[in-house]
DNA sequence: CGTCGATTTGAAATCTATCAACGATGGTGG
DNA sequence: CCACCATCGTTGATAGATTTCAAATCGACG
């Protein structure tokens, strides 16, 4: 049930048969979330580590005016509340954008067996440093990368990401966005976005319609936007046994 | 000796003799960096835990053609490369912007307190909580925020973090920081930089000469470039034993 | 058919970068 | 002590990027 996570942990780090089957043991719950439902709110304490099995999801600031702002995006094997054990509290809410399955780990159990398990523990802080170094690039893009480049970089990051999980054929992919998601996520003006997206298309660097991302020329892409995946830790370089 | 990190520590947990004895009776060693040496690059595995003890220090991404980009500023108590126990190197340089004053720690005797204190553990992945907080409020900062309004609310940052370790004095704080250090932290060139901090000097919130910050009127101040400090977690609300 | 959300377009306003230059300051070496 | 140099802060003019405002189009769906 808990394999996507199993799934991430593996691109890093080599899980026993023991830690394998301690994470396979926890007593989950499997949580149907409709589409774009704020599902964990900013100040929750939820008693329950949410995990997504399937769908799309974000991080937001929610703003006094009534704005948002997206301060990530979650898909299948990321965590959403890892951070509640230490922290006490939501720092920032989550909304799902499409409809999302949520595997719910009991939160005690989950410190037993991190307690138990050096590599697990060790796994669940490398998760919420890749979640940062994530964070750390998007504050680069914002400050950094125009407007054009910054909607490819997310577009990059999406297809690395996903390819990493299993499910990006051909360079294409499901992206359950509208460009008003785009514009959360960016900070531009859904108008702007708009326009960057023409962009893109006229430079036959990517397709992005009815839900759907074709990346056209990936090398472009990449080279335009200024990607590196290396904040992403998808090389296995320094494995940890 | 390592108090500027206890101090840090019990402004939210209390610890108890034995935890800070355990801290007290760490084997460290103080290190001496002149100003404006990156100490610590990305890529190294520093087999000691830095924390700064004196002076100011700044995280950065440096890039191909030369520049670098400010990620957060540390001042005494902040730890550097807490991280590298999970992720092996660091992901990001360290460069000092005064002349500092480190504490080294052994890695291994860390972890092995970190590992008998749950209490201390707890305290370490708060603070590594509390520095991706401060980055997401930067991320919120380059997208939402003005150049002026960036200015500020970075001049609000320093003076809430130094007030909690006991620097400030009347709305005054030492900030040895060039417009071209608060350029690479914002984004923003120094001759913008410049023209703001004549603005914020014309609306009479704040000076800034001589590397010596005087904020004339916090409350506007903090209105103007919406800053709450919820984010720097210094409230003893959600206080855990 | 009408409505709603999402996307698209155009024109003007605003913000920030860019480029170029100048003044002040402090340290250094002669 | 002075000349020189480098760094820092300041100013002005212009260009470019992005927002803002307003409106049109499109498609899905009841």
């Amino acid at each position: 049930m808990i394999t996507p996570l199993i799934k991430k942990f593996e691109r890093r780090f080599l899980l026993s048969d023991v830690d394998r089957a301690a994470l396979e043991s926890l007593d989950t719950i499997l949580l149907q979330v409709r589409s774009r439902k704020s599902f964990l709110l900013e100040g929750d304490s939820p008693e329950y580590v949410h995990v997504v099995h399937s769908g799309f999801a974000c991080r937001y600031k929610a703003f006094p005016d009534g704005s948002r702002m997206t301060v990530g995006f979650l898909i299948p094997g990321d965590i959403c509340d890892l951070n509640v054990s230490t922290l006490g509290i939501m720092d920032h809410s989550i909304r799902t954008l499409s409809e999302c399955e949520f595997i719910q780990i009991p939160r005690e159990a989950l410190s037993g067996v991190m307690a138990e398990h050096p590599t697990l523990d060790r796994a669940f802080r490398w998760v919420a440093l890749l979640d940062e170094s994530i964070l750390r690039e998007w504050l680069i893009s914002s400050r950094r990368r125009s407007a054009e480049q910054q909607v490819a970089h997310l577009f990059c990051e999406f297809l690395v990401r996903l390819q990493a999980i299993g499910v990006v054929d051909q360079s294409s992919y499901h992206l359950p966005l509208t460009q008003a998601d785009l514009s959360d996520a960016t900070g531009l003006t859904t108008v702007h976005v708009n326009r960057m997206l023409q962009r893109l298309r006229r430079e036959e660097l990517i397709e992005f319609k009815e839900k759907n991302v074709r990346i056209l020329n990936i090398d472009g892409l990449m080279t335009f936007a200024d990607f590196r995946n290396s904040y992403l830790f998808l090389d296995h370089q320094s494995f940890i046994a």
